[in-house]
DNA sequence: GGGGTGATTGTTCTT
DNA sequence: AAGAACAATCACCCC
């Protein structure tokens, strides 16, 4: 850790026992892990040209995290006083968990739409990648997208065209 | 000053 | 197929 680590601990440090592993922590501390790994990083090409991506589209949201920057705001209204982000996770976590499938849907349904501009925005950056990518070696592999024609000027339409077949 | 961490779950990605 | 990494956030600490 870089020391820093615990934002809150310099706050409240009592809270750490109580903290335990929800289910497997995940990967605790990926990001440390990565850095551990970094230590043996056997790199393929692939994986070097996927790390220096110019601009590549960042993951879409999950519904989970459209519906935490919702949280976030009503958390830290009803906490102020809160400064931790991962008091807001955990809040947020449980509260999601307490959220019936009605709930989740129109966050779903935004997540899926942030999908979708996802996949369009690879779009973009693939046939940009092929256009300046040109190192010889391997050519665009998985997405291999084959866009009709048009794709330069889309000026986003943004239609909120959801079938409700209520 | 800036970067890295902590925590949540979901989704995409990588092997 | 299964695991790994990463998506936002924000105050705080080390070099």
């Amino acid at each position: 850790m870089k020391g820093g680590g615990k934002g809150k601990g310099a706050i409240k440090k009592d809270t750490k026992e109580t903290l335990k592993p929800v289910d497997d922590r995940r990967v605790g501390k990926r990001k440390a892990a990565i850095k551990a790994d970094k230590s043996t990083k056997k790199l393929t090409k692939k994986e070097l040209k996927a790390q220096k991506d110019p601009n590549k589209p960042k993951r879409p949201p999950s519904a989970f995290f459209v519906f935490l920057e919702e949280f976030r705001k009503i958390y830290k209204q009803d906490h102020p006083n809160v400064k931790a982000v991962s008091a807001v996770g955990k809040a947020g976590g449980e509260k999601w968990k307490s959220l019936s499938a009605a709930e989740k849907a129109p966050y779903e349904a935004k997540a899926a739409k942030r999908k979708s501009e996802y996949e369009k925005q690879m779009s973009a950056y693939n046939k940009k990648q092929e256009s300046t990518a040109d190192d010889g070696d391997e050519e665009s592999d998985r997405s291999k997208s084959e866009i009709s024609d048009e794709e330069d000027g889309e000026s986003g339409e943004e239609g909120d065209e959801e079938d409700d077949d209520d």
